[in-house]
DNA sequence: CCCCAAACAGTGACTAAGTCACAGACGCAA
DNA sequence: TTGCGTCTGTGACTTAGTCACTGTTTGGGG
């Protein structure tokens, strides 16, 4: 095995051998459909989980029906939740959903946690992606708290986009990621069409003036 | 010294000798007075904080002035921001201010490694202290994105409230608190007097009917 | 003792956001 | 073609936040 996936993750590439073997050997390869929801609020982890390939989307739900995206997990990137319940043995409060299809390795805990005390490289890595996400929720709640949200809809609309400007997703699912309604995001919707910024169609937004959503989205 | 500041902190307590003796003797006593900020956006983490007396409050705070609370350290509890910053070498993007005299430990990065390194008990202390702010803040999200204000200022005056029912604080206090503005917590103070729940002096506020508070804030 | 500057609190008018209860519109499958 | 489920549009209303004030208390300094 001389191109293993212990070489996608730049702290453990220059792991010593030793190391590198025990991670490979103990980890179990696995593969998820997109649409799989990883962990949920009431499911306890057993394994941690070190992403390859694929997008992960974590989210959370309220009683009311509606969610709000905190962060997502990409390839090279550890999910931090599943480290947090495999310590603290707390219950989800939110919820993992694979987005696309995802390629992972699952490091049973006992591996975790020998991994933890032998490599100071998994070490690294481990607590850089609960710094990570800590800071991606913190930038959630600076942002839901204080910031308006015309302003943080034109911000999703340029992240969510791809390279031709088109972000496939329903009015629903942007109130998702903003936790918002979906009819007041119909409405900021419409406004930034009729100021002819972007252009709507069922399930599908173009972006038509990426200039004035830059400005929008970096207004203080 | 046989009643150290370790054991203070049941993961610790139980410690082998050897790495006690690690702990007590690089870790550095520090002694802050009330309204001290500990660390703030733009400073990096030169060491790890154990707290042992007194609580740190960890808020964020908007372009526009306005502030939330993120959470509180207390006395047996570790302050992961600063290990946040420690390793990932990012800035601090929340603020923490003692809000009482604080007893603390300071344990150099160097040390902090080492015990890492060498202590399950100590990787028990620092991730369990990472899984319970992460819980922390995800529970603001949770609150901020969905609940409405009556509801979780209710929740705020009870959690605040000391055994005789009152709460030193201004509006302003509670607004931060909140992360609202303090002319919508007035409003709500006023409807909750007005339901004889609560009554409002300067700079002050008593619970006069915990009970109908405690139905609010516990309303789905 | 009185004055006065801060700090604290109250208010009205307005804008922004969320809720509720609908009514259309579209698109795929039977 | 006709449903039927998903997606979107809309009006009326409530809740929350903003702005620009005014009023009120309080603890020093003169």
């Amino acid at each position: 095995m001389t191109d293993s996936w212990v070489d996608r993750f730049s702290d453990l590439a220059a792991l010593p051998a030793e190391d590198k073997k025990l991670l490979t050997e103990r980890a179990v390869s696995v593969s998820l459909p997109a649409g799989t929801t990883v962990f949920a609020p009431g499911v306890a982890a057993e394994s941690f989980l070190l992403v390859l390939d694929g997008t992960i989307r974590v989210q959370q739900v309220s009683s009311g029906g509606r969610e709000i995206v905190l962060y997502r997990v990409t390839g090279g990137e550890s999910c931090i939740m599943t480290t947090s319940c495999l310590f603290s043995g707390e219950d989800y409060v939110a919820e993992g959903v694979t987005e696309t299809e995802v390629d992972a390795v699952a490091i049973p805990k006992a591996a975790f946690e020998e991994a933890i005390a032998r490599s100071s490289g998994f070490r690294q890595l481990v607590f850089s992606g609960y710094s990570d996400r800590i800071s991606d929720i913190m930038h959630v709640v600076q942002e839901v708290a204080f910031e308006r949200l015309d302003k943080r809809l034109a911000q999703r609309l340029l992240a969510l986009s791809d390279p031709d400007g088109v972000i496939k997703a329903t009015h629903q699912d942007l109130a998702a990621e903003l936790g918002s309604a979906r009819e007041v995001v119909s409405r900021q919707l419409k406004e930034l069409q009729r100021r002819g910024w972007i252009s709507i169609a069922r399930g599908q937004i173009a972006l038509t003036d990426a200039d004035q959503l830059k400005s929008l989205a970096g207004s203080d």
